[in-house]
RNA sequence: GCCCUUGUAGCUUAAUGGAUAAAGCAGAGCUCUUCUAAGGCUUUGAUGGGGGUUCGAUUCCCUCCAAGGGCACCA
């Protein structure tokens, strides 16, 4: 990987001249003017009778006695207030694009064998999935992707609430049973009239139709969503039947985390860092979500993973700092990230109102999907970074679903399919790939697909996935402007050099869009 | 009251502390005898207010204003 390259060379010339130096950025440019990579090392650096650009000079000087560095980029010119800017030589573009075709085919190994655990959607199973579900649903999908492609070893889960001592089960025992009011509808509504109730108990009852609740749920995530887990994780068979709960609650007193308060038994969350202690047993001797959740995370983390991460809605944001303090307090050996998604508001007839579910005026997952397509909405949620304040104007979504940019993204992919088609009865000329990079839009191309393993690596670090809508856009945007002016095939020939880089960028753009879960169309 | 998140162009959004803040849609105009015009090109237009840190701030800190969310022996 051409940034790997010459980090390294940099890292290594700047550890010689300047060995206290931290905190230096080495990018892709923002703007080809500026070269393919550039870095801001003059200006970091601070000696009292040398300017940035007097710097720059002096680590130019050294970077250019490295022989390996002065093959691979051809130009290094210093420029605006101190900036480093590195331009590759055609002969580098040249193999590591050979190279980085190949490394995406097969995938990368930024995270070799790491051991991740990413939990998502976890939606209740009280009713359907709605808006506010799809950006848990695709962002989780979206980074487990990105974390197998770059060699993670990932398991998905979503855990399911079903546990038999919990309120909501009571609940939805009440609404089959006839006595209840609460999560009523459609879907809830549809399971009570087809199946039967009577001469059951409130907590069967609840139980059963919450099996179906989440049996339905279950089957439009897998079916209509296409997201995939590889753990279903019952609350009431894996914690609350199997003793589990029983057991961390027992492992809790023994180790004097909990004490008896009011008739109910509290964790001591405050004393690592939480703002008030947390019921684990309740009065009425029936043992509370927290402990479920403590016991859950307590599991994941000693199934070995290196990495747990969980995906929440904001209105699970204060749950954030009572879990970090129960790592601290239980000693979990692991990274643990949460990722909060925030809340979707709905815009109709111009008015903002809350997704309530008592309002009624929720809009399903599924009807928006049927609606629009899972491709653009799949492009829709991801295009957001998780903490922006999603405002949907449905209407709008439904106008604009004709004229969103995955339709653009998609058709230069089966442009690009078309053309190799097409090239298929033809007879080669004898351009190489080395004389179609000569031209701007055919070099920019190569560069960007150079910077597709970056992509993918930044993304495995900060988890910012909508990075993969912008590059994806980005490389279609290339695309066309290569298209604009180069033929691949021109009378009875094609253009040797030239479809090979339209294979190349085919290659990369479905690659991409198929970690978005996007399909990649070959005709449209 | 305390805690979390967010305010960027008319609208929806980008931008690991970097260079002239980037796109799409909407508006104005140009471009099809051309491998898919669902394209290409030109153009109008923005960082909520005020301080601070920095060579440099949309980004970090403080404050004010505005919006959303959370503060149960619910999940």
């Amino acid at each position: 990987m051409v940034v790997h390259f010459l980090r390294e060379k940099l890292d290594k010339v700047l550890k010689d001249i300047f060995p206290e130096l931290r905190e230096v950025s080495f990018n892709i440019s923002a703007d080809n003017r500026f070269g393919d990579y550039t870095t801001n090392v003059a200006m970091v650096v601070k000696i009292s009778d040398k300017n940035p650009k007097d710097i720059a000079g002096l680590v130019i000087d050294e970077l250019k006695k490295d022989k390996e560095f002065i093959d691979e980029v051809s130009e290094t010119n210093i420029a605006g207030p101190g900036f480093i800017n590195f331009t590759l030589s055609s002969e580098a573009v040249l193999s590591e694009l050979n190279k980085t075709v190949k490394e995406s085919e097969k995938g990368f190994d930024f995270i070799k064998g790491k051991k991740i655990n990413i939990e998502f959607i976890s939606a209740n199973p009280t009713g359907a999935l709605h808006l506010g579900h799809g950006r848990g649903a695709f962002y989780g999908d979206i980074l487990a992707n990105i974390f197998s492609f770059a060699g993670g070893n990932v398991t998905r889960e979503y855990y399911v609430n079903d546990s038999r001592e919990s309120n909501q089960i009571k609940e939805l025992g009440k609404l089959a049973l006839g006595t209840g009011e609460q999560y009523k509808g459609e879907m809830t509504s549809a399971l009570i009239e087809q199946n039967d109730f009577s001469q059951m108990s409130e907590a069967d009852a609840g139980f059963k139709l919450a099996t179906l609740i989440q049996r339905d749920n279950r089957d439009f995530i897998e079916e209509k969503l296409l997201v995939r887990f590889d753990e279903w994780y019952s609350e009431d068979g894996k914690l609350r039947a199997s003793g589990s709960n029983q057991k961390m609650f027992d492992e809790l007193k023994e180790k004097n985390l909990v004490y008896e308060k009011e008739g109910a038994w509290w964790a001591k969350t405050t004393e690592y860092g939480d703002d008030e202690d947390r019921v684990v047993l309740r009065s009425d001797g029936s043992f509370s979500y927290f402990l479920s959740d403590i016991t859950y995370h307590s599991d994941k983390f000693s199934r070995g993973y290196g990495e747990v991460i969980n995906v929440w809605g904001a209105d699970h944001h204060g749950h954030v700092k009572r879990m970090t303090a129960v790592k601290k307090m239980l000693g979990w050996e692991g990274e643990f990230k949460v990722f909060i998604t925030q809340l979707v508001s709905l815009k109709e007839n111009g008015e903002v109102s809350k997704m309530s579910k008592r309002a009624g005026n929720v809009v399903l997952l599924e009807d928006l999907v049927e609606e629009i397509g899972l491709d653009v909405v799949r492009w829709f949620y991801n295009e957001r970074a998780l903490n922006t304040h999603m405002e949907f104007d449905v209407a709008l979504a439904k106008e604009h679903s004709d004229k969103n940019p995955v339709f653009y993204v998609q058709y230069a992919h089966a442009r690009m399919s078309s053309i190799i088609a097409n090239t298929k009865a033809l007879s080669p000329n004898g351009i190489k790939l080395d004389e179609i990079l000569k031209n701007k839009s055919g070099r920019d191309l190569a560069v960007k697909l150079l910077q597709f393993p970056e992509i993918v690596e930044l993304s495995t670090e900060d988890c910012q996935v909508n990075r993969l809508n912008t590059y994806a856009y980005e490389l279609a945007s290339q695309f066309s402007q290569f298209y604009r002016d180069t033929r691949v095939i021109e009378e009875d020939n094609y253009n040797v050099g030239a479809l090979e880089l339209v294979l190349s960028t085919r290659i990369i753009l479905a690659k991409t869009l198929s970690l978005l879960g996007i399909s990649a169309p070959e005709k449209m």
